[in-house]
RNA sequence: GGACCUGUAGCUCAGCGGUAGAGCGUUCGAUUCACAUUCGAAAGGUCAGAGGUUCGAAACCUCUCAGGUCCACCA
């Protein structure tokens, strides 16, 4: 043996045989009660980052813990096709040729993107593999894999069969620059340094006099339908008890004065705007005042979804939205005043630019029905959390998840992407053409957009545009949506058809991930394995994922499983999020970040493991830096010598089990040896209870930790020492020592596993597959 | 405006009802004998502060102070 271990000979290695004899997959045991991991999936463009080696390293520990214990152990893995980030990507990517998605017909983009991702996509598994991971590959899914996407599509179909899909028109947080709609998770709030404008609307009985009305987006007053006052704000009661109306300055319209109960009296100037059209607050007044909010939307929407003022502006028509700002500024002259304020904006989670609230056609999934015939995905949720039917391991955080359960609003699933799921909606075509609009590319590679009446005129055929199709809008008229049919097939009626361009956002499909993985695997997982033992990832992606599991794993289950086995997963470890060495988050910007994958090549996947998993909790964040990983594989090392001073000296370790030291000059009676013995038989014990326990109770860091110092200081300064003073005979050192080699084994793989290899031993078996000490 | 988390050794963090712990760092000493990726020893803590519960509190409760995170429709 070498003087220091060296992990880069000895990992792939004993990765082959662990893949090669097959221990990852489980053995089906109707008798026994299964263990699951669903692997979070990364996502399947991306190589690995230190979190995702955290979650390997956890879940890794709780999988070869539960296989070594005799339990039927699944751990599942899989990648997700990452729709928004993914896209961005490329986008990024062809910008750099000077391209861009419009130059693309969306079935051209999608195959693009597809052919991008499958170059990378083996990067992140064989990362997860380096790391250790003993996932049953062979059970691998991919977010986009035939089986998994008609199993999505068919969800959405029952969701809107039990009426729980909405399609509407609303305001949605649209990003500009990413040519997309967001759910409300999806979005950031940052606090800026704005201004609050004054501006004065004079009033139409009393032009010398006006209504002062504050607000922090001037630009947007072109689309004002009225201002609102507080009904219990005496200064302005007279005006709207009168239905006086004031006059928007710039655009002369005349707008009622109104009264509403959002307006705080103490704020600004206590009158505010209403523009239902960029507002969620105003979309909210008009809702209460039972306008026509599809009127509203259609005449008074003054910014478009390129972020720039649409042809109702009138002479800010084509300006962005800051020149816009700018520009009313000015013409305003001596009827606006400004004041410092610090307020929040919505910014994209991807791109960091302001959000807009747009109104636009998409799809909802009502998460919280307001009649009691519909089946309610939150509060189903809420309930199997009272009834303790999972449990959340992660300081504080089951708390946050009751309160997100509570106030959940309905989710906004269309994305305005390619890559993803395509929406199973199919619009008639026939009757609708000056209703529909489009953008597609042509066989000559020519974009055209507008109403389809238009380019059938042309002499296009539907064949052509379908084909070329980029997105198509299908708005709601008079208050009521064009026919269309929720359906996986396009129908075939005689009439013209076109399916929706929007996808499913990633986190519907990935929603479903514990139900769909299993039902779409081998025959009888689903029944076996579901459901699941531990669902384990970042707090960071609790509501926007975790959440969302719940509520679709419970629906999805609902008429096959009893209910106190609905949930999908019965306990839910979040862990930390991994900081620098000084505790500070990483970041590509501030240069700190670790790649887990270069540690590996240093110090050995083991090394890195433990240092990411050792006094590690649950919710809590944790510092690592790379000292603390170097004395992981200090560890490593100490392991090492551990096995090279047992096995010293003899040519054949078979020897081992028969030879007792010959205690040359020492004299230490038999009884004195029986008792040290004794001592250490009645330690290692305490030992395995203790590791064992912690296990059990998910108190992983505290379990590395128990090992860690026990193997060390324990075993290695003590008991060693005892054996060279002839205290203890070497058949018991080395019998300890593999009680040892076990309990490290879920923690560092690799050298344990090489290890034993070289030990003589009862059985044949790896090390993967021994039995857990009791 | 709400909610949650955290304040323990120089640094990063465990411990969460029974005599203050680890890793890294610091100081002193040790090397033919598994390992200098080592060993032995030492220094270093009113466990943020104040009340309370208890035979006993770093741990449980209340308040205060200080950090951090998330949510929110004050234009």
């Amino acid at each position: 043996m070498e003087k220091t271990y060296n992990p880069q000979s000895v990992e792939s290695k004993i990765y082959r045989i662990w893949e090669d004899g097959g221990y990852f997959t489980p053995k089906i045991d109707p008798k026994k009660k299964p263990f699951t991991i669903i692997m979070p999936p990364p996502n399947a463009n991306d190589p690995l980052h230190i979190g995702h080696a955290m979650f390997v390293a956890i879940e890794d520990i709780l999988i070869r813990y539960h296989r070594m214990k005799g339990d039927p152990t699944l751990w599942l893995p899989g990648t997700d096709h990452a729709g928004i980030e993914t896209q961005y990507v490329f986008e990024k990517k062809l910008a750099k040729e000077g391209k861009s998605r419009f130059n693309f017909d969306r079935k051209t983009l999608y195959q693009m993107i597809r052919e991008y991702v499958e170059k990378n996509s083996g990067v992140a598994v064989d990362q997860m593999k380096k790391l250790g991971a003993s996932a049953d590959w062979g059970r691998f899914k991919f977010t986009l894999d035939s089986d998994i996407v008609n199993f999505v599509i068919d969800t959405f179909i029952k969701l809107h069969k039990d009426n729980l899909i909405e399609r509407k028109e609303k305001l949605i947080n649209y990003c500009p620059k990413c040519g997309t709609s967001y759910s409300d998770l999806e979005i950031e709030h940052e606090e800026k340094n704005g201004i609050l404008y004054i501006i004065d609307y004079p009033l139409v009985n009393e032009p010398e006099k006006c209504l002062k009305v504050a607000t922090t987006r001037p630009e947007t007053m072109l689309g004002d339908v009225a201002v609102a006052v507080n009904p219990k704000d005496p200064r302005y009661k007279k005006y709207w008890q009168n239905h006086e109306k004031v006059r928007l300055p710039i655009v002369n319209r005349d707008i009622d004065v109104i009264e509403d109960d959002m307006v705080d009296m103490e704020f600004g100037t206590g009158v505010v705007k209403i523009t239902p059209s960029h507002d969620r607050n105003d979309e909210a007044v008009a809702e209460r005042k039972k306008w026509n909010l599809i009127e509203i939307y259609s005449k008074y929407t003054v910014i478009g979804f390129d972020g720039k003022m649409r042809e109702n502006a009138g002479a800010y028509y084509g300006m962005s939205v800051d020149e816009a700002r700018k520009q009313i500024i000015l013409d305003l002259k001596d009827d606006i005043r400004q004041k410092p304020y610090k307020n929040t904006v919505s910014v994209c989670y991807r791109c960091g630019k302001t959000i807009e609230p747009l109104p636009r056609t998409q799809f909802f999934i009502k998460v919280k029905p307001f009649t009691s015939d519909l089946y309610n995905l939150t509060g189903e949720v809420i309930t199997a959390m009272k009834k303790h039917w999972f449990k959340v391991y992660g300081a504080g955080r089951g708390a946050i998840l009751q309160h997100w359960l509570e106030n959940l609003r309905d989710w906004n699933i269309s994305r305005q992407i390619v890559w993803g799921i395509r929406i199973p909606v199919w619009y008639k075509i026939t009757g609708n053409e000056d209703l529909i609009a489009i953008s597609f590319i042509d066989s000559k590679g020519q974009f055209h957009q507008g109403p389809i009446r238009q380019w059938i005129d042309k002499k296009y055929s539907h064949d052509e545009i379908e084909r070329g199709l980029q997105q198509i809008l299908v708005p709601f008229y008079k208050g009521r949506s064009v026919e269309h049919l929720i359906q996986k097939e396009k129908p075939t009626d005689g009439n013209i058809w076109y399916q929706e361009t929007d996808t499913l956002d990633t986190w519907f499909s990935s929603g479903q991930w514990p139900v769909v993985t299993l039902k779409t695997n081998k025959p009888g997982d689903f029944d076996y394995f579901y459901p699941t033992s531990v669902m384990e990832t970042g707090y960071d992606i609790l509501p926007i994922w975790v959440l969302r599991m719940l509520m679709l794993g419970m629906y999805l289950t609902k008429n096959e499983k009893g209910d106190d086995k609905r949930v999908p997963f019965t306990d839910i470890y979040l862990h930390g999020l991994i900081r620098d060495e000084k505790g500070q988050k990483m970041s590509k910007s501030k240069g700190n970040v670790m790649n887990p994958i270069d540690m590996v090549e240093k110090y050995g996947a083991d090394a890195i493991r433990m240092a990411l998993v050792m006094s590690s909790t649950p919710g809590q964040d944790k510092a690592v830096g790379e000292n603390t990983i170097r004395g992981m594989r200090n560890l490593s090392n100490k392991i090492w010598n551990a096995a090279r001073y047992i096995t010293r000296g003899y040519n054949d370790p078979a020897d081992l089990d028969t030879l007792s030291r010959s205690f040359a000059g020492v004299n230490i009676n038999e009884k004195e040896i029986q008792n040290y013995e004794e001592d250490a038989r009645i330690k290692i014990q305490k030992v395995i209870g203790d590791v064992t326990k912690l296990l059990d109770e998910y108190k992983i860091g505290l379990a590395a930790e128990v090992v860690y110092n026990k193997f060390w200081h324990w075993f290695c300064d003590e008991l060693i020492e005892k054996e060279k003073d002839g205290y203890i005979r070497i058949d018991l050192l080395k019998e300890i020592f593999l009680i040892f080699l076990k309990l490290l084994h879920p923690f560092m793989p690799f050298i344990t596993e090489e290890i034993w290899g070289m030990l003589p031993r009862k059985t044949t078996d790896p090390l993967i597959i021994s039995s857990w000490p009791k």
